[in-house]
DNA sequence: GTCTATATTGTGATAGAC
DNA sequence: GTCTATCACAATATAGAC
C-alpha cells in the first residue's frame, strides 16, 4: 500500500508516473532535446509538478540515466564472472542480451549518446548496473576469463585473443544492432517488424558466430 | 586562388572556418547540445556571421551532419561491392574502418546520437556517403556478398551466414568501440593513448577473429 | 500535492552601422 | 563581410492560491 490517491491512473505515485513520462521522453529527444512541458503533458500534469518532484531538470534528467544504465548490462557482468564453462557464457551472454535490448530497443542509442556527451557520467552507469567501481568490475570480469582463454589455447582448443577484445567484441556484436538501428534499418531495407525478425534469427546466430571465431 | 582576405587565420575562407568550428562543437555537444554562441567563439567571429553564412542553426547543423556522414562509410560500400574475394573485402574493410575512426573517434558517437534523435536523416547519411539511395545501396553491397557467401558454403570452405547479418557483424565489430568509447575506456581502465593502443592492437586481431568466424 | 500565473534567464535570429 | 546592439520568444524555474 503505497499511500491515498485522489485521481489518476492506477495506483503508481505521480513521482513514479512522472519518472516514466521522463524516460520516454528523453529517451527519445536525448537530454539536451527534450522539454519540461513534453515530459509534463506526458505524465498529465503540469510543468510546476516536475520542479516540486524533482527540483530541477539535470536531476531529472541524471535519475533517468540512473534509471535507464539499470537496465543496460543487467546480468551480464556477474554470467562473465561466472564459474561456468567459457562457451556457456558466451551463449548465455548473447542470449540475456537480446532479450534484454529486444525489449527496449531505444536504451543502447540513448546510452551511446549520452555517454558521448557526458562521457564523466560513465562511472555513475557503472555504479548504477553493478554497484561498484570499475576498478572493482575490471578485474572480476576479466581475470577468470583471461584464465579460460589461457586454459583453452594450452589445450589447443581456443585461438590466442586476450580477454579484453574479447570483451568488446561481444559487446558489439550484441549492442552495436540495437544502437544503430536507424541505419540497419535503411541499409538493410526493413521496417520495425522486420528488424525485429532480423534480431530474432540473430539471436540463434551469434552465438555461433562468436563461437566458430574462438577455434583455432 | 580563393579570394582576397583581410585578416584570419590561413587562407581558409570564413565560411570553411565557421563550418570547422560548427564541425566541432557539434560533434562535442550534438546537434541540440550545442550553442551558436560556442561555434563563434570556436571560429574565431561572433554569432550575427553564422547566421550570414548558413541562415539558421538547422541549415548549420544539416551542413555539419552531411559533411560528417561523408567520411563515415567512406571506400566500404564500393570495397564491399568490388570484384575481389571475400576474405580479401573483409581485411580491406577492417583496415580501412579503423585507419578511419582512429584519425575520427568522435565521429561514430555522433553519427548515433543524432540518427537516434533524427531517425528521418538516415536517408540524407546514405546519400552524403555515396550518393546513392538505400534502395541502390542494398544490392550493390549484397548481392554479391550472397554469391561469394554460397559459393563458399558449396566449397565447404565457409559456414552458412546471410549477407545482412555477415554485414552487420563486420560493421559492429570495427564501429562499436568507437562509438561506445567513453564506455569501453571506463571498463578496461584505459586513458586516451591507452585506448589508442587498444585499437592498434585491434587493427591487426579482428580480421583474424571475424575470417575465423566464417570458417565451417 | 496540484494548479495558474509569472519571473528570469537562455538562445536563435535580425537590423543597421561601418 | 564583419561588427555591435537588440529583438523575440522559448524554456527553466519560482511564487503563491487552492
Amino acid at each position: 500500500m503505497k499511500r491515498l490517491r485522489t485521481s489518476a491512473p492506477r495506483d503508481r505515485t505521480t513521482g513514479d508516473r512522472i519518472l516514466d513520462a521522463a524516460h520516454a521522453v528523453f529517451l527519445r529527444r536525448g537530454t539536451a532535446g527534450a522539454r519540461m512541458q513534453d515530459i509534463a503533458t506526458e505524465a498529465g500534469v503540469n510543468q510546476a509538478l516536475l520542479h516540486y518532484y524533482f527540483r530541477s531538470k539535470d536531476r531529472l534528467s541524471k535519475a533517468v540515466f540512473h534509471r535507464a544504465a539499470a537496465q543496460l548490462l543487467p546480468r551480464v557482468i556477474e554470467t562473465m564472472a561466472a564459474d561456468i564453462p567459457l562457451e556457456e557464457k558466451v551463449t548465455r551472454v548473447v542470449r540475456i542480451e537480446i532479450d534484454r535490448l529486444s525489449q527496449t530497443p531505444y536504451l543502447p542509442g540513448y546510452i551511446i549518446s549520452e555517454l558521448h556527451h557526458h562521457p564523466d557520467r560513465v562511472r555513475q552507469l557503472i555504479a548504477a548496473v553493478t554497484g561498484l567501481t570499475p576498478e572493482d568490475v575490471r578485474p572480476r570480469v576479466l581475470s577468470g576469463l583471461r584464465r579460460q582463454l589461457e586454459a583453452g589455447v594450452k589445450a589447443r582448443r581456443l585461438r590466442r585473443i586476450t580477454p579484453e577484445q574479447f570483451m568488446v567484441n561481444l559487446m558489439s556484436l550484441c549492442i552495436f544492432p540495437f544502437a544503430a538501428r536507424p541505419l540497419i534499418m535503411a541499409l538493410l531495407g526493413l521496417d520495425a517488424t522486420g528488424f525485429d525478425r532480423f534480431i530474432e534469427r540473430r539471436r540463434d546466430e551469434l552465438a555461433a558466430f562468436f563461437l566458430a571465431a574462438l577455434r583455432p
